[in-house]
DNA sequence: AATTATTAGAAAAGTGGTTTCATAGAAGAA
DNA sequence: TTCTTCTATGAAACCACTTTTCTAATAATT
């Protein structure tokens, strides 16, 4: 490994001098620094950022702590902080938590200390111990609202739960269910604005809690919902993982959608349009929420005063097949 | 920040003693042990990994570039790596290289120094490069075998391709299509492997290159497959995505699937169960090598010999309604 | 009892950087 | 000309650790 000790001797200048010439935190006679700067070129040396991490104390990386990788819609997340961060030159610490609160407990001890500031997605701690961990290093949440100071970014989830259901009750729906997710913020909002439409024209809710906000989620509720006393002739799911999962067993069943049920979720992952009948969805904005929720972090470590704590986005309704009319 | 100093006041001992008790490189008087170890706790002591990594030399984490996290493949490769890799108590950096091999070099430059050893999965580098890389850090490849002494991990792509290419032809198609991903190792098995088993059975070929193996992919080469003269009754398509793009575009040309069309994927991402109709494919056990890579690269790290540099894992067929006779 | 071998623990040196402080020479002012 | 103020650079201190080296005290051996 070389260092710049050894760029020091190559330019036959002292350590500090070629410190503050790659950082550019003064100014050099430009024959020293054209001699430090062909050293660093054909010594091809890079700083070692762990050494630059100790004096300094910044890391320059973002650590992100996300639910599930594997749900697309939490993997777009991913991709648009990853986008920002290194277009800011960030690196990016990633953490899959598996939908495990006590393995996100442990990747944020893991993390914390390595990063300048915490990404959390989907977290399902507690608000209290977010707002906690806040207070140590800098945080920001996407699709919770811990309050306190905690930066987050979020949808309009009960907007959107609010408009899809609407919708499900414009194609002649009267007994429409809704997929529980877990209880947090999300679920809150989206089952809030299920309940709200229901409410307003007067027609009974039927709540379902998933065991998880999957695939796996769906299929497994589908035998009760289908099979039930009460079928439901219209189902909005937590979110399209679930949807799916719920289609799928209703293709097996010979359940027909959207004739004998509408099914709609949320989120509209890349696959919602490629199941079919097509998934009628909201479209949440989540390639956007990533990018800004590492802008918001960035800012903050920058020092620049954040006005807003929570920004919310607006999804946009996707209406497609799995919803048309009886 | 609380550092060893202030535990080595704390305990009324020398950092020395601290860290080596911490460490357990040596042992000490149980009086002592016990007055440190109270201090750690009491003061909630979290050695800085940077300095760590400064003096030791080793950073404890694993550096990871992925060719594209939204698609589900490499999700799962990422879950494996993740998963095996804190167990062992190391770090995940994560890059999404976004199919770009420009942004895939320059992720690996940033995160070289940070890392201990190196996952590529789905490189678009060269050979050449790779074996260049592979000198200067410990790395494994996913899903290429680059040659020299580089460790890779693979699923047996030739064989997979030449399964779904006869089983198309057991369900009596004849004008077989293969739509080719990126030129790079497993494309090149894959394709070999179809080419093989038209061979064998003395039909001709047809190969139509993907633009991208994404679902746009997919969905792009569709018209040339459906309109185009010469219409082939069935297909094997590079990757799921392309696949479940395609399908998405025949059912808006009313191509019946499976009856004037067959369509196979590779990979069996969990959406490949979920359109209709299902999607016949191949298990490539993902997860299976996401683990398998980066259990090498650690133990490669420990300095353990590795026997075999390139291990092979075998998929599974998967068949369903996708490809059903006519 | 004298000598040697262990041992516990501290002091000091090193890791690769950054940053503060000091110094010598040059330029500018009186 | 002399005194002050920059300017350019280097030396040294520091960051939070690990590791080697050292010292004093205890234990073991003769």
């Amino acid at each position: 490994m070389i260092t710049i000790k050894d760029v020091a001797r190559e330019a036959e200048v002292s350590v500090s001098t070629v410190s503050k010439i790659i950082n550019n935190t003064k100014r050099f006679s430009s024959a020293v620094e054209l001699r430090v700067k062909s050293a660093v070129e054909k010594l091809e040396f890079t700083p070692n950022p762990h050494a630059r991490s100790v004096s300094t104390g910044k890391t320059h990386a973002l650590g992100v702590v996300i639910l599930d990788i594997a749900n697309p819609y939490y993997a777009a997340v991913v991709k648009g902080i990853s986008r920002e961060a290194d277009a800011k030159n960030h690196t990016v610490l990633l953490a899959d938590a598996e939908e495990r609160p006590n393995r996100e407990r442990d990747l944020i001890q893991t993390l914390a200390p390595r990063v300048d500031g915490l990404v959390l997605a989907g977290s399902r701690l507690s608000d209290a111990d977010i707002c906690a961990l806040a207070l140590q290093k800098p945080i920001v949440t996407v699709g919770r609202i811990p309050g306190g100071q905690v930066m987050s970014v979020v949808s309009d989830e009960f907007d959107i739960a609010f408009q899809i259901t609407r919708h499900l009750m414009t194609t002649g729906r009267k007994r429409i269910a809704f997929l529980a997710g877990p209880n947090f913020w999300v679920n809150q909002q989206r089952q809030s604005g299920y309940l709200a439409a229901l409410l307003e024209a007067g027609l009974p809710s039927m709540i379902y809690q998933l065991v998880s906000p999957s695939i796996e989620g769906g299929e497994n509720l589908a035998g009760t919902l289908f099979m039930g006393a009460n079928r439901p002739d219209g189902i909005l799911a937590y979110n399209d993982l679930a949807a799916m999962g719920l289609m799928k067993v209703a293709r097996d069943l010979s359940v027909r959608i959207p004739e004998d049920v509408a099914v709609a979720g949320i989120g509209d992952i890349p696959f919602a349009a490629l199941v079919s009948p097509p998934l009628t969805t909201a479209a949440v904005p989540s390639l956007e929420i990533g990018r800004l929720a590492a802008t918001l972090l960035m800012q903050k470590l920058e020092g620049i005063p954040i006005l807003e704590p929570a920004l919310v986005l607006r999804a946009k309704l996707c209406i497609r097949a799995s919803t048309r009319a009886e």
